[in-house]
DNA sequence: TCAAAACCATACAGTGCTGTATTGTATAGT
DNA sequence: ACTATACAATACAGCACTGTATGGTTTTGA
């Protein structure tokens, strides 16, 4: 060994990755956001994410100061995404509660809209970061205050209301938590008995499947 | 610095820790448990935890192979302890099937023989591990059987008992998930107004409160 | 009382991951 | 053609954590 001179510099590699390869922030994002929802905060690893991109981290830090300020584009991310569709139909005027709670419920069974794996991630996320713990506190308690009112809209008295938003929603989030993955028709039969069983005969009774 | 000899060789050090503060195994399994809870498996790690314990990693060493022992070990205690309570109000054969479901929505309640945080956290760690999903898809289906045993006594048809006990047992999984801590006594306050939505007003009209 | 068993402290080797520094390549605009 | 910009590769320093080796201390019990 002849004080081995052959070390390789930096820089000196592989050519490589014509326009069409190379990767943007988003793509980052986008893969990060996979390991979150795969295996919780702790498995965003940059390194890892790199060797799912087959690239290395020298594009990461390119696109990113460090691993926190993805972590707070997922929070953003999913801030942007996850919160919008509830308020939406909650604020429509030209149909009626009944209808209201039927198009919320749907936005969870049909899943397109609304990409729960994303949302039980930010779920466990919270579990070792008070930062996100309390936004997902803040955006829990606006959605159940959007169920809350379409009950009182219903005619539920205030109280009673309350408490059945709370159903409905800790219900749904249990079902999420829970991970189960039944079958989209075995759920739609389903369907209109948890509604019965959720806002009640009378108002289920008001609502009109397609 | 003359060739510095005064380097510690190990074990040259602290007498230290008489009998009482000696730790067992159980110890170091309770301490898991604890960081588990705080933090999820991830930040099961035995250094810090040897931290907390005022003591060095020698000792875990001691009692433990590795790792994964202890991680082990905490599945163990969650489904000795974790499992039982339920089972044993719905084989009670004294009481009607109301007072059943009650009993069971106590032990939610109260917080006693269920430690819902140890639970959460399970849940959290499944994320991540195969091999817990499985154990805990298994008690998840187990305690749901129940309900839905409970929801048949009570003369429901067999269709709706199964959605009623996945209405049950979602919503307090997802309470849980959500981590709300509200006090005591507003949860005793709406918990009639819960049982008359979860298992219907005749029912709850059967369930004599304390 | 003294030897074995139980337990703890330290050092060390090794690995996985982060972040920085540096140099290379591809493309767009001039 | 030349340069700025955007991106990527490699190396390196450094820390946090695991696991092992080894020698110490305390407790038990024959």
């Amino acid at each position: 060994m002849t004080t081995s001179r052959s070390r390789k510099r930096p820089g000196t590699a592989l050519p490589k990755k014509d326009r069409a390869e190379r990767l943007g922030r988003m793509d980052w994002i986008a893969a990060a956001r996979e390991a979150l929802i795969k295996g919780g905060v702790h498995a965003v690893k940059i390194d890892l994410i790199a060797n799912r991109l087959k690239i290395t981290r020298g594009s990461f830090y390119w696109h990113f100061k460090n691993r926190a300020e993805v972590l707070a584009a997922l929070i953003e991310l999913w801030e942007s995404q996850n919160t919008g569709p509830f308020e939406e139909i909650a604020k429509r005027a030209d149909i009626g509660a009944p209808e209201k709670y039927l198009a919320m419920a749907k936005l969870w069974l049909e899943e397109k809209a609304f990409d729960w794996q994303f949302d039980s991630a930010m779920r466990d996320w919270a579990r070792s970061s008070r930062a996100v713990a309390r936004k997902l506190a803040a955006i829990d308690d606006l959605r159940m205050k959007l169920f809350e009112q379409v009950f009182i809209e219903m005619g539920y008295p205030p109280y009673e209301a309350g408490i059945r938003a709370r159903v409905t929603y800790y219900h749904q989030v249990g079902y999420y938590t829970l991970g189960i993955r039944e079958d989209q028709r075995a759920r739609r039969e389903m369907f209109p008995m948890y509604l019965r069983i959720l806002a009640g005969d009378a108002q289920a009774d008001q609502m009109t499947f397609d």
